[in-house]
RNA sequence: GCGGGGGUGCCCGAGCCUGGCCAAAGGGGGCGGACUCAAGAUCCGCUGGCGCAGGCCUGCGUGGGUUCAAAUCCCACCCCCCGCACCA
């Protein structure tokens, strides 16, 4: 086995070698051809592709190859994606020397790199982020190459590319003039230390930990005797009716701070954040909790004066590190409440004694839990510790349940409502007495930077957006996804039509990392998701705009922009209109350029021939994303015709039952492929063994099957080519029918394998025409000698059918098949070939056979029935023809939805039935139930098929000798079954 | 919570859109046989139950319904997976 992978990878190199020397998969404009323009979504170059990226890139790269043997001039092109925050934090972390971030890099450089003082040179260039993705994108070139990928690779470009960069200026230009362009408040995760918002990536355990932000409702106090607030945070803020007191912690570090005028007391950890929240804070004085102990406060809306407690649950490090207290409705207060109660020592110590004597829950909710439903879980879980774990779950219970099925009681001015809808209710209340105030918090507390920082929230005051909110942008979107867009599988048209609808706003900017400036507002870079929507038009002019010298004058530009100059964009602008939406005059684009107009017309041709992107493959993972934003920006800025056609979506794919992640350690980087496996092994293992829609598990022992089921197809076409071309001329009329059957089953599947292709069924192409084939190929080799069939008529039949074989199976598995080909003597590449014209094709011996297929099973139920071998079978086949036409009748007015009932009225009507209406009724019941098939057969065609095959039947049944006799005269008929032949069920008699 | 998808035989997984050759494709596993000194690989057969001359019964998350006929259509319920934003 490991042999003939050698064998294989050794004829896959030298394929790669041909086909991307001779640049044969880069096309130019061709106007007798119909184009296919088809993208993937370029990979973001921050480490090397693995098995994932590699499933898709395969998937799309069979539709390509498929799409090229129609006759389509394919363009199947690539880029490499920089922007954003991921490779420049790589960069930051190789900078400091982060051992684990090294570790990683250099294990990635030495897939590729074998000498250690070289991986060494590299990794110390990683400290510029620009070379960490410059290293990937020849990476990603080298394996996608490896895997025989029929990729355009001259139009490579990355999205820092200064030409790129005018592109998107253009873009974000375009949006603003339409509006779509707005800046307001954001809530973002940020780490102050670092000074910057931080991403999934940039956080210690990202990829595991769910981060929200969540919004805590501040509700001001007034301490008595004072113009200052004790300031208490919550996620219930209708329970403020029930309040008994406010808990502090008497150990921990307070403040008194002026917070936008007014003097608050909260947590020094909460100051501290507030300043990021947009809020003015300025600290007056630090105070410890116990100093307030005893102070009473005058609680909104009720208006109550209560008294300010000490408790220890509560954590200075979430929402202001003060509580307000609601005993009935809270497990942990009511659980600190009934432990004050019991610890004498602090009572004395604050003098508290009797205002904690005299607290009672106050119960304000009705739910499915009752009216109290603190102090009863508490009492039934026997907590008596407000430090209690279980605590924590039980608050999550009764949030949960009062969320949902609570009302608010009638000792509130809320009486009925519910508590979802009091919730709103009360923070508007509370707002117009100026008493409210908002705060965010990340949830799960205690998250930090890959570099140890604490992460909060915070605010950015004057944050980019693209707005979403366009009802009549979005009608567009959902007019190209519903009526224009062929989504495969279909399945998840659903999810881009929820996508459109549910857009709102999306921050489009930020102010670190790769990327090009807003030209309005060089400060900003556009974000990663932002900047790659409508690119794949830039792969059309890219080689134009490079050969012309055009990409150097728009580098000058973008960086004129960025210096501010509004000439600048105004020249980019005018280009990228006229190029893309043949807004302008050539000659005075040409003028600005300082180019000629042919070179101008030139490109914009380029464009006009590519447009619009014929298919979009990607895996699914994007939709709800980036797809979504493809859609989005197409139709806010290209004209109905350059609306993309089709989006195709793959699965995931994992290994050993396993999701693949870096802490798991079991990533398969496309780069071992070669090395462990072979490009058609991980080719045909991709195509066969999930459809697009399910997830793909790389099984190793799978694997393994794969290779000998591949090795056993390189065995067959070698025993092919040795029986070498036929010596005479054949024609299909003369073959026998075994032969012909395989000829109508090879050009069935031409039919059949190009119907599975076009709806993106790569697997049943796969078990079609690989699998299916083969087993048809090899058991026909196997059989030919014993049925009579004479060698060179098989060597006829062979060389016809490999012929049409091969190219059928290259766009799966194409450096076996291409070699084969030469093999074979031929001087084209078969990557170029076209898909096989039509052939002769009998239906009629197909479906015979499948009749010879059913017996069989019959014949072998009979055998089974005793333990000794038959001595001899008889077959008989073929009553007679008028009981053919009936049934073929018959079947044909099923087919067309008839029921029995009215085929039976309707053939009742005709004299010439009359009569037989019994027979009627008798064969049309047992075409219902299935004893005859619904086939269509005839009469001497299945006598033939079957007569011919006596050997070949009886070598299926392990070589017990098989007569086939003519139902309507049987020489031999001992048990009378001849008269119980039907069309497409013979008769027959087991002889023992 | 909001949004999307799904529950099929020992396991994985087709089929369901367009109801009937569906006891339900294809793998895997298991059992039996061939080959072999043997093992492995390979090939053939069996793999719901009951029959033992090609037949019958039970069956596709649960419970109802529509129909001559339902894995497939309708309703309700239970359970599972995925996405939720500034991150590629």
């Amino acid at each position: 086995m490991s042999e003939f992978l050698k064998i294989l990878r050794e004829i896959e190199a030298k394929w790669q070698r041909e086909w991307y020397d001779n640049r044969i998969f880069e096309p130019v404009i061709d106007e007798e051809k119909t184009k296919f323009f088809v993208t993937v979504p370029y990979p973001y170059v921050s480490g090397p592709p693995h098995i994932g990226h590699g499933r898709t890139f395969t998937i799309a790269d069979i539709i390509a190859r498929f799409k090229r043997m129609l006759g389509y001039n394919v363009l199947y092109p690539i880029a490499w994606h920089i922007t954003g925050t991921p490779i420049q934090a790589v960069a930051d972390l190789i900078a400091k020397g982060d051992p684990d971030t090294v570790k990683r890099y250099r294990e990635y450089v030495m897939l590729y790199i074998d000498d250690p003082k070289e991986v060494d040179k590299i990794i110390e260039e990683f400290k510029d982020g620009w070379k960490i993705a410059m290293f990937f994108a020849k990476a990603y070139e080298r394996d996608f190459k490896s895997v025989g990928l029929s990729m355009d690779f001259s139009r490579q470009f990355t999205t820092g590319d200064p030409d790129y960069n005018a592109f998107i200026i253009w873009q974000y230009q375009k949006l603003r003039e339409k509006g779509y362009i707005t800046r307001g408040r954001h809530v973002v995760l940020y780490a102050p230390a670092e000074g910057h918002a931080v991403g999934e990536h940039d956080i210690k355990g990202g990829d595991e930990i769910e981060v929200r932000i969540q919004e805590f409702v501040l509700i001001k106090f007034k301490l008595s005797g004072t113009d200052e607030y004790v300031v208490a945070a919550t996620l219930r803020p209708e329970t403020i009716f029930g309040v008994t007191n406010i808990w502090i912690r008497p150990d921990a570090q307070y403040v008194r701070a002026l917070v936008n005028g007014e003097v608050w007391i909260v947590s020094k950890e909460c100051a501290w954040k507030l300043q990021y929240q947009d809020k003015e804070v300025k600290m007056l004085e630090e105070l410890k909790g116990e100093n307030l102990i005893g102070r009473t406060v005058i609680a909104p809306l009720v208006n109550r004066e209560i008294p300010i407690l000490p408790a220890w649950f509560v954590d200075p490090d979430v929402g202001t590190g003060i509580v307000f207290s609601v005993p009935a409705h809270a497990p942990y207060d009511y659980a600190a409440l009934i432990e004050l109660k019991s610890m004498r020592d602090i009572l004395k110590k604050y003098n508290i004694e009797e205002i904690v004597e005299k607290i009672e829950p106050i119960s304000i909710i009705e739910s499915n839990l009752g009216t109290e439903p603190a102090v009863e879980v508490v009492k039934k879980l026997g907590i008596t510790s407000q430090l209690d774990k279980k605590l924590e779950e039980a608050t999550k219970m009764v949030y949960q349940v009062e969320f949902y099925t609570g009302k608010m009681r009638n000792n509130t001015p809320l009486s009925g409502v519910s508590v979802q809808e009091a919730r709103e209710k009360v923070k508007e209340m509370l707002r117009e007495v100026k008493m409210l105030d908002i705060m965010y918090e990340v949830e799960p507390k205690g998250i930090v930077t890959r570099s140890g920082n604490k992460i909060i929230a915070a605010v950015i005051k004057d944050q980019w957006f693209i707005d979403y909110r366009d009802p009549k942008w979005k009608e567009r979107a959902l007019k190209l996804v519903n009526e224009i867009m062929r989504i495969v599988p279909d399945k998840y048209r659903q999810q881009f039509n929820a996508t459109i609808r549910w857009l709102e706003l999306r921050p489009c900017a930020r102010r670190r990392g790769l990327g090009t400036r807003l030209p309005w507002d060089p400060e900003w870079i556009i974000e990663s998701l932002s900047d790659s929507t409508i690119y794949m038009a830039f792969y059309t002019i890219v080689k134009k705009l490079r050969s012309s010298g055009i990409s150097d004058k728009l580098a000058e530009l973008v960086k004129k922009v960025y210096e501010g100059s509004e000439d600048a964009i105004n020249t980019i602008e005018k280009f990228f209109d006229y190029i893309f939406l043949g807004i302008g005059d050539s000659k005075e684009v040409a003028k600005l350029l300082e180019c000629s107009e042919e070179t101008v017309e030139d490109i914009r041709r380029e464009f006009l021939y590519w447009y619009p992107v014929d298919l979009r493959h990607s895996g699914i993972d994007l939709i709800p994303s980036h797809l979504t934003f493809f859609i989005m920006h197409h139709t806010a800025i290209f004209p109905e015709n350059h609306w993309p056609r089709a989006i195709s979506l793959n699965e995931n794919v994992i290994r050993e039952g396993r999701k693949m992640s870096k802490t798991l350690g079991n990533v398969l980087e496309i780069a071992r492929l070669p090395r462990h496996y072979s490009a058609d092994l991980f080719r045909l293992y991709v195509a066969s063994s999930a459809d697009l829609e399910s997830i793909l598990d790389w099984r190793e022992s799978e694997v393994q099957k794969i290779a000998s089921q591949l090795e056993r197809f390189w065995k067959v076409c070698n025993a092919i080519l040795e029986l070498g071309p036929p010596l005479e001329e054949y024609t299909f009329e003369r073959v026998h029918t075994l032969s012909k059957k395989l000829i109508s089953i090879v050009n069935m599947m031409t039919i059949r394998g190009r119907e599975h292709l076009e709806n993106f069924r790569i697997r049943e192409y796969v078990v079609d025409v690989f699998f299916n084939l083969l087993n048809e190929i090899e058991e026909y080799m196997n059989v030919y000698k014993t049925c009579n069939i004479d060698v060179d008529e098989a060597r006829y039949v062979l060389s016809y059918v490999i012929e049409r074989w091969i190219r059928m199976l290259q766009p799966i598995i194409p450096h076996i098949c291409e070699e084969i080909w030469h093999k074979m003597g031929k001087l084209t590449y078969v990557s170029c070939e076209l898909w096989p014209s039509p052939g002769p094709l009998n239906w009629e011996i197909i479906n015979a056979f499948e009749i010879l297929e059913r017996t069989l099973e019959d014949i072998k139920n009979i055998i089974k029935s005793r333990e000794t071998r038959p001595r001899k079978i008889y077959i008989y086949v073929g009553p007679s023809i008028e009981l053919y036409d009936l049934t073929n009748m018959l079947i044909d007015m099923l087919e067309r939805g008839m029921d029995m009932r009215s085929i039976m009225r309707e053939l009742s009507r005709q004299e010439k039935y009359r009569p037989i209406m019994n027979k009627i009724n008798d064969i049309l019941r047992k075409i219902i139930s299935g004893v005859i098939p619904r086939i269509r057969t005839f009469r001497d065609v299945e006598y033939e098929v079957f007569k011919s095959c006596e050997k070949y039947i009886s070598y299926r049944l392990g070589g017990i000798e098989v007569e086939v006799q003519d139902a309507e005269k049987p020489t031999y008929d001992p048990a009378g079954k001849a008269r119980q032949a039907l069309p497409g069920r013979p008769a027959i008699y087991v002889e023992w």
